[in-house]
DNA sequence: TAGATTGTTAATCGATTAACAATC
DNA sequence: TAGATTGTTAATCGATTAACAATC
């Protein structure tokens, strides 16, 4: 095959090949999202980009923008309306239902987690959680969910077909604990603890670690310690 | 004053407005100081960028140019010696100190928070805790930290001369608190509640909200909900 | 209709990467 | 010295923004 047979049959080619949606734009869609739920609540019906945007901080073009990569979703004149705006968010996002989720560590932050009303209403509930340490096995947290043992962890994983994990355990166990999710088959890790995981790359990590963020304000501060 | 003399003044000028470093290199250094701390704990006493992006899943020409930003502070050959760059980065970030932290909302995570033991080692530490619910006044968080009533914050901001606030409190009153805080003197906010602050431009705001990573990952995966 | 706002284009702006001379 | 790795340059790549025709 010549180079210009090559041309010919490369645009019908790359017309199905969609082109990537940039993942700093999906990253920013659940606050689009979690905004306009606001608004809803609000009881705004309509939101125009640039409302939204005075909003979130960004300029409305960038709203557009990103919005402009699944679909037409406004009204010109008008803006967008709200209600429907959520329900196409939510099903690009795949939130239009609720993700079964487990928790690894069961201290503080795992009760914290655990206790937390916010998921069920964006997504997301916690079905079984776990420790390592054989004095809370049977305890329950948040008055509900059982902490069971690590071990129990694929059988679980398994039983409610979870993909998401969240792990609230110490960083000296992280990598191992996230090693078990991953054997298990779980597909997406939210890591409390203060490490970068080693991970395939076919499975998604995201970070929270508070002095991380922290320590990205101190920059800008004028310093001003204790000692 | 003619161009071609404005021409030949304006160099000295540039040169002493030194070029802004990019956000997105600060909001990096945190994550190479937290590293580089490991990297010292497990024994190593120099790394290369190359050792030190593959931990982190970036690209070593990436970790030299934000490094080139504030300095030169490896060898050629040889790498960076770990002890040394640390202290580099700490005095960059200002953490080579510890920071007094004020904590609203003594909930779960406002609990959490205070017990975490993360936070002294890399330049932080909690002084005072506030919310408004008169049942848990006077009651101590984590056994130290006594929570005090939210009118007393302005007060505590002043005496400890805080910048930094934790706000771990519902998203229905985190505005609220927020412009207290501020009238108060904080210059940035750790805000977990979820939703978008409006704050003067002065202030920085950094968020923590689990569901928005969540959220971020599911756009990825194969649709498995419970209903 | 007149005013407002979208979706999209092209220009601008900024960040990442590849490559390499310098040098430990 | 030979090998390794830095700091930096220039090229590439990607993201944001300004502007506007289309149109509600």
């Amino acid at each position: 095959m010549d180079s210009s047979t090559l041309e010919e049959t490369t645009p019908a080619l790359a017309s199905v090949a969609r082109d990537a949606i940039p993942d700093i734009v999906i990253g920013r869609l659940p606050v689009y999202l979690r905004t306009l739920k606001l608004l809803a609540a609000e009881g705004h019906e309509v939101a125009s980009s640039q409302e939204l945007g005075e909003r979130l901080g960004i300029s409305s073009a960038q709203i557009r923008k990103d919005l402009s990569h699944f679909g037409e979703f406004g009204k010109q004149g008008t803006g967008y309306n709200v209600a429907y705006l959520c329900k196409q968010l939510e099903k690009i996002l795949k939130v239009d239902c609720i993700w079964p989720v487990v928790l690894v560590g069961a201290g503080y932050l795992g009760h914290a987690l655990a206790a937390y009303n916010g998921f069920e209403n964006r997504g997301f509930r916690i079905v079984a959680a776990f420790d390592n340490d054989p004095k809370k096995i049977g305890l329950r947290l948040a008055d509900s969910i059982e902490i069971e043992p690590d071990s129990n962890i694929a059988a679980n994983v398994a039983k409610h077909k979870c993909q998401i994990a969240i792990m609230a355990v110490p960083a000296e166990v992280a990598q191992g604990v996230a090693d078990m999710l991953i054997e298990a088959g779980i597909k997406g890790i939210l890591c409390y603890a203060p490490i970068t995981l080693n991970v395939p790359k076919d499975i998604r990590v995201e970070y929270i670690d508070p002095v991380i963020q922290i320590q990205h304000m101190t920059f800008y501060l004028d310093k001003g310690c204790l000692e």
